[in-house]
RNA sequence: GCCGGUGUGAUGGAAUUGGUAGACGUAGUGGACUCAAAAUCCACCGCUGGCGACAGCGUACCGGUUCGAGUCCGGUCACCGGCACCA
């Protein structure tokens, strides 16, 4: 018989969701195993390459996990809101809606093509009004606990998807999304109070089984500094607070500097003696990009303040008063002390404006040349007062309770994590459940009133006025206050697409409940999330939005768990042939649904699997796949050629259980390649020994989470299926007898001072003196060892020997 | 600039705690089968020298530790990723 997979792959598809084999059970005396992929969003263009190398990884994953014995849910659902969609539908005239649920059934079928044990029944589509109801209602909790608030401020406004940005999506100063120019548009905006998990959101990443990029990248991202604040007077009275990581370096502050933007700018503005100057300025650095603002070695500018100045809380020393862009009215306080001698951008700042460098740490260069930075015990105080002596690492703790005493100062920390801005100028998103009444201010929506569906509208162009195409709505907009009845209106922006992805891994334990975003005890059953497999590129996104929602819901006793994931772990990217990314335009893209036709789904997840390194990028190649290919159709030749028993064949014993061992290791550790590359070399030593149908039985197990149609094919023709009463998806992983893995006999390598000289066969386990005689026995080795006095053995134990020579007296 | 990672044949990549470098797969070469091709099967396949047995060299580069280094240590170079005027 043939090796036909386009008959065989559908008939095993359909007879798994028929006997729905990989539903997961709500109550079980097994174990539970949660394994969590990202849910994809369906784009038009359907399922990629890519897609499959995850999806496929943790299906080997959860289907060894249920052979092993656990109660496994490995859902999949649909990430259904976004541009792309909407852009979509603008351009074509088709409702987003119906552009939705026709991409959802594309991805539905080219994902039951690749034969993945998703729980079907457990699907879930975040742009589904039975879905977001529950999102809504997340937001309308973090309003009442004071973690959603609006504000006017500047923001990320993307010039062409015309909508603003989290920081999270900016990119190098452009979109992440399309590319375009990201400007500063001063907006009113809903915004997510992250900042305040921040320092949580870093502590228990410890408790976390995270690869150690995604732990020092979200990190890095919520950018932790210690230091202090330190109040300055003003010539004017007003009171200036800093933030510095250097307080140790206070006697050496000879000029501050305040963001454009510092309210007491506008303040002080009649005092200012070059007032229209200081304007002029605050005008120009506002209407730069970000690309401009963050442009690498550009030349610091600023302009002084004349007619105030600051008066360093230490000395009581007046000091000059600058603005500049260089610093950030969105970090700290807003306004630094300026110590050139110790920090490069002030010292390349002060040798431009001709500001005062003044040495307070001894122990670098000239100051005047360079500025001294070093923070560890290198360096000495010195025109310091009561600071001098103490190295810098003793000078902050020093200095830092003598502002305390004194009260002008006091230890602080600072994240560079901003709060995330969650409202979006687009149509095709999350409602914010929110009312604004002239009378009442911003109102939530009554729970009651959930979900608050997204209007059927005209048209759902974005517009350049910055306004959601929701506002055009006239009749929905207008309602009443839920607090005292009188006419308002309601939000128009929607949430961004990270909403519903924050906490869809929930809504996957209990997905058709109507009376909570989960039952308690299904969250109970199946948190955390035991594996969760997903890309890089989410590390500062997705991945640390749902942190956030799912510490916040922790908080208010919603979920049992601090943590929503135990493991996080991540795959590389698919490349085109030749290693470039794939693109349309480089027309190098694969199609998942063409190698199906041409190999079958199998030798497609085997491939996707052989690749290459799981972490690393891999680019594609036609002709591995075919290596694949043939493994397989070895792999069915020998189901008709084997012999007929159970019992292993002496030959292959120890190999079968060495690879039992070294697939069910690598799944565990995802080097998937080298657990293939086990069972070729299996197969391999099958078709040079001969193997019985005991040796192909265990095979079968091995390969069925890697290969499942083909095996499950096998495994009833061959009678398996009869005699075992069900599919090998069902069955037991085999096990394996750890002192059977070693054959008896094993070839050592005989070295000669460290040198490879030839190899011997002895027995496992071979006693020193017996291995010394085999070794001086082979030609190469008597030859190196002649005329010589053996003075050393090195003896490792089944590995091999070293003899040290020296010449015979 | 700061943080993290990587560097192995023509090629994708393997190599437990330092212990036979190149598993497995591609591509290539030779052969079998075939009228022929495809498919399949067998053999070879790091570099240099030699007819040969064999010898020497080899994991980016330089040095060190060790009986023994792809693996550990110090230095250099190259590439990739993250953060970046964050005080």
């Amino acid at each position: 018989m043939k090796y036909d997979f386009a008959a065989i792959e559908p008939k095993w598809q359909e007879r798994w969701e028929k006997a729905k084999v990989f539903a997961a059970a709500d109550k079980s005396d097994k174990p539970k195993f949660y394994g969590l992929i990202e849910f994809p969003y369906p784009s038009g263009q359907g399922l990629h390459v890519g897609h499959p190398r995850p999806y496929t990884a943790m299906d080997i994953v959860t289907r060894k996990k249920r052979m092993d014995g656990y109660n496994v849910l490995f859902p999949m659902g649909f990430d259904a809101f976004g541009l792309p969609t909407e852009n979509y539908a603008i351009k074509n005239h088709i409702h987003p809606a119906i552009v939705t649920k026709n991409n959802i059934a594309h991805f539905t079928q080219q994902l039951k093509r690749l034969g993945y044990g998703f729980d079907w029944d457990r699907v879930v589509d975040t742009t589904d009004p039975s879905y977001y109801k529950w999102t809504q209602w997340i937001f309308l909790q973090l309003y009442k606990k004071g973690l959603a608030y609006k504000a006017t401020m500047p923001v990320n406004w993307c010039t062409s998807c015309k909508c603003v940005l989290a920081n999270e999506e900016v990119v190098e100063g452009v979109c992440e999304r399309c590319g375009s120019a990201v400007i500063r548009k001063e907006k009113s905006q809903w915004m997510l109070k992250i900042t305040e998990y921040a320092q949580r959101l870093i502590d228990d990443l410890d408790e976390l089984d995270f690869i150690d990029r995604v732990k020092t990248q979200q990190k890095n991202w919520i950018g932790r500094s210690t230091g202090a604040e330190v109040t300055f007077k003003a010539t004017t009275g007003d009171d200036i607070v800093v933030f510095t990581t250097r307080p140790d370096t206070l006697f050496g502050a000879t000029y501050m500097v305040l963001s454009p933007e510092h309210e007491l700018v506008k303040q002080w503005m009649p005092l200012l003696k070059n007032a229209g100057e200081v304007r002029e300025y605050q005008r120009a650095a506002a209407s730069k990009s970000d690309l401009e603002r963050t442009e690498l070695n550009k030349e610091k500018t600023g302009v002084r303040l004349e007619g105030v100045k600051g008066v360093n809380p230490v000395n009581g020393r007046e000091i000059p008063i600058f603005i500049s862009d260089y610093v950030l009215s969105t970090y700290g306080t807003g306004a630094i002390m300026a110590v050139p001698a110790h920090d490069d951008r002030d010292w390349e700042f002060a040798k431009k404006f001709g500001c005062e460098i003044i040495e307070v740490v001894s122990g670098g260069e000239d100051v005047q040349k360079a500025a001294f930075t070093a923070k560890d015990e290198t360096g000495i105080l010195i025109n310091s007062a009561f600071l001098n002596g103490l190295t810098v690492k003793d000078a902050i703790p020093a200095v830092t309770k003598w502002l305390e005493e004194k009260g002008i100062g006091a230890a602080k920390v600072n994240y560079k994590l901003r709060d995330w801005v969650f409202s979006r100028q687009r149509y095709w998103g999350e409602p914010i459940p929110m009312v604004y009444c002239e009378k009442c201010g911003w109102q939530p929506l009554p729970e009651s009133e959930l979900p608050l569906l997204l209007p059927e509208v005209e048209s759902y162009e974005p517009t350049d006025d910055g306004e959601s195409p929701l506002s055009k709505m006239t009749e929905w907009v207008k309602t009443t206050c839920p607090c005292c009845g009188g006419a308002a209106r309601r939000e128009t922006d929607t949430m961004p697409q990270w909403a519903g992805s924050s906490w869809y891994f929930l809504r996957y334990m209990d997905p058709h409940n109507d009376k909570a975003l989960a039952s308690r005890e299904a969250l109970e059953y199946w948190s955390p999330v035991d594996w969760y497999n997903g890309g890089m590129e989410h590390t500062t996104l997705h991945l640390l939005y749902s942190r956030f929602w799912h510490k916040f819901l922790y908080d208010i006793g919603v979920v049992p768990t601090k943590e929503p994931y135990r493991k996080r772990t991540s795959h590389g990217m698919i490349l085109g042939e030749g290693g470039e990314k794939m693109s349309k335009s480089r027309g190098n893209v694969v199609n998942p649904d063409d190698i199906i036709r041409a190999y079958g789904a199998d030798t497609l997840r085997m491939y996707i699997m052989f690749i290459g390194d799981f972490e690393k990028a891999a680019a594609w190649s036609d002709n591995a796949v075919k290596g694949c290919k043939r493994f397989l159709d070895r792999v069915w030749n020998l189901s008709e050629s084997c012999a007929d028993g159970e019992a292993y064949t002496p030959a292959n014993e120890s190999g079968i259980h060495k690879t039992i061992k070294k697939v069910s290791d690598d799944i565990e550790a995802m080097k998937f390649n080298t657990a293939i590359a086990a069972m070729m070399a299996l197969v391999n030593d099958f078709c040079a020994n001969g193997c019985t149908k005991g040796d192909m039985k265990t095979l079968l197990l091995l390969l069925n989470p890697f290969a499942p149609h083909m095996c499950e094919e096998l495994w009833e023709t061959m009678g398996f299926a009869a005699a075992e009463g069900g599919m090998v998806c069902q069955m037991s992983w085999p096990v394996y007898d750890e002192s059977k893995t070693a054959a008896s006999s094993v070839e050592m390598a005989v070295q000669v001072q460290g040198k490879l000289r030839g190899t011997v066969h002895v027995p496992v386990d071979s006693e020193e003196a017996a291995v010394v005689e085999a070794a001086k026995a082979v030609d190469k080795v008597a030859r190196a060892i002649e005329g010589m006095d053996i003075v050393k053995v090195i003896h490792v134990k089944n590995k091999l020997v070293n003899l040290i020579v020296k010449p015979a007296k």
